[in-house]
DNA sequence: CACAAATAAGACAATTTTATCCTAAATAAA
DNA sequence: TTTATTTAGGATAAAATTGTCTTATTTGTG
C-alpha cells in the first residue's frame, strides 16, 4: 500500500511530534532506533519532509528535527503520504491506465473509487496529534517487540 | 496499490474470460496487444495464474489460454490478486510492523483495518464475469486510447 | 576565529520489480 | 513421424526502490 519510505516517514513524524510536545529536537539516529528503520535512509526521508514543510530541521549543535508545537494538531497523515509517495494513491487508476475516468473507466474504476475515497478520507482526517497521543498513552506502538 | 504484475494479471484474465465465452483461446501476443502490456512479462504472469488454477493453458498448435466457461462467474478478483501479489494486501501491517494486531497495534492499525476490509470485501465480491460483461457491453475499457 | 555537532546532499551499492530473450517441451495436423 | 505452433521455464537485463557512505554546509559555543 505505502512504500517503505512512506512507512518510515509516518513513524518518524509521529516520534518527532511526541518529542516536540516536550520541546525536544531529535536526530536521525534516535529516530531510526525508535522506529526500527535504516538510519541513513530515514535521514533522506526526513529531508523530503522538511522540503515539503511537514517538519522543521535545525542544523548545527543542539540542532535536530522538530515540528512547531501548534502545528501538530493540524498536520494530516495525507500531507506526509503526499510528501513522500505523491498523489498517485488518490489519482492513479487501479489498473494503471493512463487515462481512466467516468467517461472511459477501467474495469474496476467504480468499485476501486469507493475504497480509494475511503482511504483518502482516512488520511485526510487523521491528525499527527492523535497518532502521537496514542503512542504516548501506550495504546499503539511504533515498532514490534525486539 | 497493486503491482504492475497484478494489474496485467487482472486485465489479462478479463480478456481471456471474454474470449472463453466464445470458445476461443488466446495467445500472450493477443493478450498483450489488447491490454497494452509487455508480452514476455505478461506470459510469465499467465504462467503464475495457470499454476494457481485461475486460468488454463493448452500447449501446442491451436493452444492458448482459456478459462472454463462455467467457472468464470465463480472466479473472484481476490483469487487473481492472491495468485500474483499474495495475501500481503490483506494481512500486512500498514506501517510494516512484523507483528501488529489488536494486542499491540501500530498507530494506524484500526483506521487502516477499515479501509483494508473494504478492499478485501470489494475483491471477494467482484466476479470475473461481471468485469468481462462490462467490457463486452462497452461500459468499461481495458486500455487507454492510443 | 576555531572547533564540535548536526543536517544536507551527492555518489554509490544492494535488492526487488519489471521486462526481455532464448531454449525446451508439448501438441495438433499433414 | 515430421513439422509448425504454442506454452513453460531459465537466464539475463533494465529500472525502480531501498539502503549506505562520504563529504559539504550550517550553527552554537569556547
Amino acid at each position: 500500500m505505502f512504500s517503505k519510505a512512506c512507512e518510515y516517514g509516518i513513524k518518524a513524524s509521529i516520534f518527532i511530534a511526541i518529542n516536540s510536545f516536550e520541546g525536544k529536537r531529535v536526530s536521525p539516529k534516535e529516530i531510526a532506533k525508535e522506529i526500527d528503520s535504516p538510519q541513513a535512509f530515514t535521514a533522506k526521508i526526513l529531508q523530503a519532509l522538511v522540503r515539503h514543510g511537514v517538519i522543521n530541521s535545525v542544523k548545527g549543535a543542539y540542532g535536530g528535527f522538530e515540528i512547531n508545537k501548534k502545528d501538530i494538531a493540524a498536520i494530516r497523515l495525507s500531507q506526509i503520504v503526499n510528501a513522500i509517495d505523491g498523489d498517485k494513491i488518490y489519482k492513479g487508476c487501479g489498473l494503471g491506465l493512463h487515462t481512466c475516468d467516468e467517461s472511459r473507466p477501467c474495469p474496476v474504476h467504480d468499485k476501486f473509487k469507493i475504497v480509494r475515497d475511503e482511504l483518502k478520507d482516512m488520511l485526510e482526517n487523521t491528525s499527527l496529534e492523535e497518532l502521537a497521543f496514542n503512542i504516548k498513552s501506550g495504546t499503539t506502538f511504533l515498532k514490534s517487540i525486539a
